[in-house]
DNA sequence: AAAGTAGCCAACCGCCTAGAT
DNA sequence: CATCTAGGCGGTTGGCTACTT
């Protein structure tokens, strides 16, 4: 997962940091500080550069990072910021405490832009449903397929009972909210006008909760 | 089981800004 | 002012892992 260590022309290493050397630099900058970090490597023992340095604590070895899954308020908080403020990703870390703007940066570019992306087109290819990034995104867009699924149902169970009493749906407002185990989800959604005769067959799982 | 592919994340690169001289 | 240096930031990449064919 982590680039080869190599030593470069200058004698520098790169590449994946080794244990030793985190706990070389570790130890260095818990003692010390890292009132220069040009100069760190050279009085730590590391032959490493010091921007290097710099990263590698800031994203892995500097106390109070928070490692791991991010839970459903931080994925919230963090959709809302980006709208706010874009690609900053060191304000979005700052104001999310604990997470590194790398950390952060990835976890947006691997999970978060296509779920957001996802809202936004099919906001704009259903008409009827009033998705969009800024109202739902923040709030919805957690395509965990128990959950799609969970909707789905409680959706169909809605709409099957509107069926069987003979009725078509205008002005559909709806607001549901309920739990799994792993986090708790809302979602509120509002159509102008709605054919349930002309709901089609869903193949793609993405596409469950939101027709 | 092997090969191919996509997802993910740690690390690097290059640019920008602020402060010192 | 101009220049230099260091730190910080966002974009990009290398390569491991998991999944698919």
């Amino acid at each position: 997962m982590v680039r080869t260590p190599f030593i470069d022309k200058n004698g520098i290493k790169r590449g994946a940091w080794s244990e030793d050397e985190d706990n070389k630099l570790r130890a260095f900058v818990e003692r010390f500080g890292h009132p220069n970090w040009r100069q760190l490597p050279k009085y730590a023992g590391l032959m490493r550069c010091g921007k290097s340095c710099r990263l590698r604590w800031m994203n892995y070895l500097r106390p109070n990072l928070k490692k791991g899954n991010y839970s459903l308020e931080e994925d919230q908080l963090i959709i809302k910021l980006h709208n706010e403020l874009g690609n900053r990703w060191s304000a979005i870390a700052e104001k999310l405490g604990g997470r590194s703007d790398n950390d952060v940066k990835n976890h947006w570019h691997a999970h978060l832009k296509k779920r957001v992306r996802f809202t936004n087109t099919n906001s704009s290819q259903s008409g009827s449903c009033q998705l969009n990034e800024q109202n739902v995104a923040a709030t919805l867009t957690y395509p965990e397929v128990s959950s799609s699924d969970h909707l789905y149902s409680l959706f169909n169970g809605l709409t099957d009972n509107l069926i069987e009493q003979n009725q078509s749906i205008e002005q559909l407002s709806f607001f549901t909210s309920f739990e799994t185990d792993s986090f708790s989800w809302t979602n509120n959604i509002e159509t102008e006008s709605f054919d349930l005769f002309s709901i089609q067959p869903f193949d793609n799982f993405w596409t469950k909760p939101f027709f």
